[in-house]
DNA sequence: CGGGCTTAGCTC
DNA sequence: GAGCTAAGCCCG
């Protein structure tokens, strides 16, 4: 009974023009056993479970795909899989600021997740897929420990290194440029296991499992992006949703050529996105840009990483040269990073000889 | 920023 | 010798 109720309200509002098609009497009907399960929904105590009954005398067959919390970000886990379902954070400007360092970081099995649905890190190695984040550490600049948290393998799915290191990480450090823009943005990402059409016209589900624990690998990624400008009731909430395939993506193709419609990502991942969010809702590509970097962007912001980073002159020097070999220019702001470490490193030398 | 691999040093 | 860890080097 319980179930039919929630799918007949699931049918109701789920669809306005299903709901408009319907005669009054019916309409009444709805509305009855909506508030019927409102109720339910409020009061488990009032529940329509019997308080026993021989059928679930041992209990009904667990998932582990309860929402896991952590000090960031917050998931569920797909057993199967051994990947999660979801993976859900909230952005600000001011989480993005701090000094965690993924360098003190290490890949290690969620503890939190019985031994045998676990993916471990030997699943991985020599695999030919890299360990990708959904949520990225990259966020988590303000906390050591919600840094460390993101790299329990129950946040990680095998990613294509090239689509890790290049497209995803361009789309994360977008979705980190919008909290300049705007004062809240909630992120949901997460894998697929998208279906193909033969050359018989026939469709299949086809995914690579890797390791002894059959990792899935996801045939594709997606990520839900929704951005609030500021806590005034009167500013419009923007939603993006894309669908990356979990292949290399080079530098010509726009964020926008895999922006889908957010209930077509529903269908395909069984999803409900911000269950709470009253829809429709502006498309973040017509509230803000939804441009990533381009080569010389990302190419000047690598460099920059590098620069900061090197621990010798001549890696320094091999870095900005690199940079001219691959035709560009740098510009002011990292020429100012090249300089300090030039300084940094060349009085670091002085000091060595001089005690040594 | 996103990753991996190798080596040194340690314990058992 | 096997196994672990931390540090350092490498790549896009």
């Amino acid at each position: 009974m319980a179930s039919r109720v929630r799918w007949f309200r699931s049918r109701f509002v789920g669809g306005f023009v299903l709901g408009a098609a319907v005669s009054a009497a019916s309409c009444v009907t709805c509305v009855k056993l909506y508030l019927q399960d409102i109720r339910d929904t409020e009061s488990p105590e009032h529940s329509e479970e019997p308080a026993y009954t021989d059928l679930g005398r041992f209990g009904f067959p667990l998932t582990g795909a309860e929402i896991r919390q952590y000090t960031s970000h917050a998931l569920s886990y797909d057993q199967v899989k051994r990947t999660p379902r979801w993976v859900a954070e909230h952005l600000s400007k001011e989480k993005l600021l701090g000094k965690a360092d993924r360098k003190h970081c290490k890949f290690k099995p969620d503890p939190r997740v019985p031994a045998l649905f676990t993916a471990v890190n030997e699943d991985y190695l020599h695999s030919g897929w890299s360990r990708g984040h959904m949520a990225p550490a990259g966020d988590n600049k303000h906390s050591e420990q919600s840094m460390m948290e993101t790299f329990y393998l129950s946040n990680i799915v095998p990613q294509n290194f090239e689509n890790n290191a290049g497209f995803w990480n361009r789309l994360e450090m977008y979705c980190r440029e919008l909290t300049k823009r705007f004062d809240d943005v909630w992120i949901v990402s997460g894998p697929l296991a998208l279906p193909e059409v033969g050359p018989d016209g026939k469709k299949t589900v086809s995914y690579k499992v890797i390791g002894q624990d059959d990792v899935a690998v996801p045939t594709h990624l997606y990520k839900v992006v929704l951005v609030q400008r500021n806590q005034s009731s009167f500013a419009p909430l923007a939603l993006g949703a894309f669908v990356v395939p979990n292949r290399p993506i080079g530098f010509d193709h726009p964020l926008t050529r895999f922006q889908v419609g957010l209930e077509d990502l529903e269908k395909i991942s069984g999803l409900t996105f911000f269950p709470k969010l009253e829809r429709p809702v502006q498309s973040l590509c017509e509230a803000d840009t939804c441009r990533l970097m381009d080569f010389r962007e990302f190419t000047l912001y690598i460099t920059g990483r590098k620069v900061s980073g090197a621990r010798t002159l001549p890696r320094l020097e091999k870095f900005m040269s690199e940079l001219k070999e691959a035709g560009i220019e740098p510009d002011d702001y990292l020429l100012r990073l090249y300089e300090e470490k030039r300084r940094e490193l060349g009085s670091a030398a002085a000091r060595e000889s001089k005690s040594g």
